[in-house]
DNA sequence: TAGCCGTTTGCATTCGAAGTCAAAGGGCCC
DNA sequence: GGGCCCTTTGACTTCGAATGCAAACGGCTA
C-alpha cells in the first residue's frame, strides 16, 4: 500500500509526521517549530528544521487553515477592463499583503454576473478579507457583511451605510487645477465625464463644478465617455460638432485625457495646450509619456493601498473599529497639457 | 459553550453537518449534492439545496482540498515591473482559469529573492500548478519539478532541458517587418535592445539580425535599454550622440519604441516616421494610441494564454505529455510609425 | 536525596468535506 | 408475496497541522 499513492515523478509530499519520524520527535514538536512563539527548545528545533529541510517540508497551509480558521488569503476583486490604473493598484496591494504574510486570491470581473460568482468562490476559500476595487452593489456588500468577511472598498463607498473604504478626495486638487486654469485666462470649460453610474465620475464632476463656481463659472458643455481611450475621441468629436467654444477640457480620467488630446491634435488639427488645455485624473504612468505629460490630479496610490491593507488587517485581528471612509487628498500635478488660454 | 465561538457580527459559518441536520439527511448526502456525477436522488438534492441556501452554505474549499489533494488553485508569477504587457497577460490568464473552475493565487516579483519566497509559499498552499511569466532560474525550475508541481513557462524556456512552455516566435513577422522597411528604402538600421539577460530580448535581436541578413544588411548600431519607457530616451540620446546614421530604429519592446519616438520628436526635433522609422514588439494597447500607432509585432496573447492554461490542465489531469515548447507566431502589424526612408 | 517549579514534550482531539462500503429502499417480474 | 437488481443512503474513516492538557524533564534549593 505504500506504493499506492505514488504517481508521476513526485513521491508523496512530506507531512509533519514524516518530519517527526525522521527527527525522532512527535508531530506536535514539528508543528511548534513552524509557529513562532511556541514552546520549543533550541535543540529540538534544530533537529526538526534539519529534517524538514532534507524532506523539502513546508507546512501545508490548507490543513493549517482548516484548524486555525485562518487562511491567510485575501481576495482582491478588480475590473478586468484594461484601464492602466488598476494594474498599478493591484501590484501594490499584492506587495503590501505579501509583506504581511498574506497571499492574494485574484478575481477579475468582466461583467456584473462575475461578481456574484466571485463572492461565492471567495467564501468557499475562506478568505480572511476582501478588497474590492470593482463595482459592488449594496446587496453584494450586504452579503459579505452577513458572512462576516472583513471588507474594504477601494475608491468607492456607500453614502448611506457604514463601510471601510479608502478613496481619493480630489476636491482641493481640483480647486488648484481650476485656479491654475483660470489664472491662465481660461473662462470656457468643458468636461468629458465617465459612465453615469460611476461614483468616481460623480465625485470628480462635482469637484470640477464646485471649483468653477468659486470663480463664478460653470461648465459650458459636457460629453460622456466610458473611461476608455477610444471613447474620448468620440466625445471630442461631439463637443466640436456642437461648436462648443471651450479653451479648457477636463476629462474624468487620464486615459480619456490622452484620447482627447490625440483626437484634438490628429483629427482636428488643434494644438494642445496652445489652442486648448486638457487635464485628467488619476496620475497613471502613461500620462507622463512625453507626448502627453498630462496635467492631472494624482491619486497617492502607495499610501492608499497601504492604508487599505492596514485597515483590513486591523479588522481581522479583531481590533474592531467602526467602519469609516478614509479619504486621501489627490495631488495637483501640473504638466504641459495645460497652458494659457488661446485668446 | 455554544456562545463561545460566536464573535463579531458573524455567527459560526454553516458546515455540511448543519445543512444535513436542517435537511434531515446525512453529511454524506450534502457532500454529494455539491459534486456532480455523484449518486443522489432528485428529491434529496432539492431538500439539501434548499437548506444550504437558507444557511448560506458553500462547501469549504479548504477542507475539500485537504481530502481531495486538489486545491483548485494555480499560482501565477509575474514581474511587478509595470510593463503594460503583463497586465494584459495576467487578466487573460485569470479569466481562462476562472472558466475552468480554478482560482489564481498571485505572486508578484520585485527582486530575485522574492521568487524563492514565492516558490515556498505556493508549495505551502498546495497549488495544483504554476504559470511563470517572470524570470525563473534553472534551480528554481528544478525545485518545482522535484516537488512535482506542474509548471508552464510563459514567454521563456530552457534550451537545455525539457519544460512546458508557451512563447511567441517573432521570426516570420520580423522578416515581414524588415522586408517592409527595406522595400521602403531603409538600409541603415539600429536597434534598442532589452536587458542582456533577457531571453526574449535575445530572440528578438537574433530575429532582426537574421532578417536583415537576408537582405545583406546588418545593424549599424545598438543601444541597450531596460524595457522601460524612460530607458529608451537615454538609448536614443546615445545613438544620436554617436552620430549613428540610421533611418530605421527597431526597439525590443513597444514601451521602448514609444519612449524612443517621444525622445526623437521632442528632444531632437525629428519627425517619425518621416525622418526615422520606429518599430517595436508586443502589440500592447497603448502602442495603438494615435500619438504612436506603432508598427509592431504583436503577440497573440489570447491564444497564448489559452494554450498555456490548457497545457497546465492537461498535465494535472494526468494526461502526461512530454514537455514541449509551443511557439505562436507573432503578427506583423503595420502602423504609422514606419514609412519611407528619409533618403 | 527529596521536593518544587518552570520548561518541553507527546497524546489525543479537532477542523470540514469526500469517499468507501455495506445496508436500506424501490421497482419489477414471476 | 418472494426474489432480484439497481439506486440511494448513512456510518465511519481520512486528509495534515494545531493545540489543550497532562506527563516528563531539568535545574535548583533545602
Amino acid at each position: 500500500m505504500a506504493q499506492e499513492g505514488q504517481h508521476k515523478s513526485a513521491r508523496r509530499r512530506a507531512t509533519s509526521y514524516d518530519v517527526a519520524a525522521l527527527a525522532g520527535v512527535s508531530q506536535s514538536a514539528v508543528s511548534r517549530c513552524f509557529k513562532d512563539g511556541a514552546s520549543i527548545s533550541q535543540k529540538t528545533r534544530a533537529k526538526v528544521l534539519k529534517a524538514a529541510e532534507s524532506l523539502n517540508y513546508q507546512p501545508n497551509a490548507i490543513a493549517r487553515g482548516l484548524i486555525t480558521q485562518r487562511s491567510n488569503l485575501a481576495a482582491v476583486i478588480v475590473s478586468s477592463q484594461i484601464n492602466f490604473y488598476y494594474p498599478e493598484v493591484l501590484s501594490q496591494l499584492t506587495e503590501q499583503f505579501a509583506q504581511r504574510g498574506i497571499r492574494v486570491l485574484l478575481f477579475t470581473i468582466q461583467n456584473p454576473s462575475d461578481t456574484d460568482r466571485a463572492l461565492d468562490e471567495l467564501w468557499r476559500y475562506q478568505v480572511d478579507g476582501v478588497i474590492s476595487a470593482s463595482y459592488l452593489s449594496r446587496d453584494q456588500y450586504a452579503l459579505l457583511e452577513a458572512r462576516g468577511i472583513p471588507t474594504v472598498l477601494f475608491n468607492r463607498f456607500f453614502s448611506d451605510r457604514p463601510s471601510h473604504s479608502t478613496w481619493c478626495d480630489p476636491s482641493d486638487a481640483t480647486q488648484a487645477l481650476v485656479d491654475h486654469l483660470v489664472e491662465n485666462g481660461h473662462q470656457h470649460f468643458a468636461m468629458i465625464e465617465g459612465p453615469s453610474d460611476s461614483q468616481v465620475n460623480m465625485i470628480r464632476t462635482r469637484a470640477v463644478e464646485r471649483a468653477l463656481a468659486t470663480h463664478g463659472l460653470q461648465l459650458r458643455a459636457r460629453a460622456r465617455g466610458s473611461y476608455r481611450y477610444e471613447s474620448a475621441g468620440q466625445a471630442v468629436d461631439s463637443l466640436l460638432r456642437a461648436r462648443t467654444s471651450m479653451t479648457a477640457l477636463i476629462c474624468a480620467n487620464d486615459m480619456m485625457a490622452m484620447g482627447a488630446i490625440d483626437q484634438l491634435r490628429q483629427q482636428h488639427g488643434l494644438d494642445v495646450p496652445r489652442d486648448i488645455s486638457v487635464a485628467g485624473f488619476d496620475g497613471i504612468g502613461a500620462g507622463q509619456f512625453a507626448s502627453y505629460t498630462l496635467t492631472t490630479i494624482r491619486q497617492p496610490i502607495a499610501r492608499m493601498t497601504q492604508h487599505t491593507v492596514d485597515t483590513l488587517l486591523n479588522d481581522l485581528e479583531g481590533d474592531e473599529k467602526t467602519p469609516e471612509r478614509v479619504a486621501f487628498a489627490g495631488e495637483f500635478m501640473r504638466g504641459s497639457s495645460t497652458g494659457k488660454a488661446s485668446d
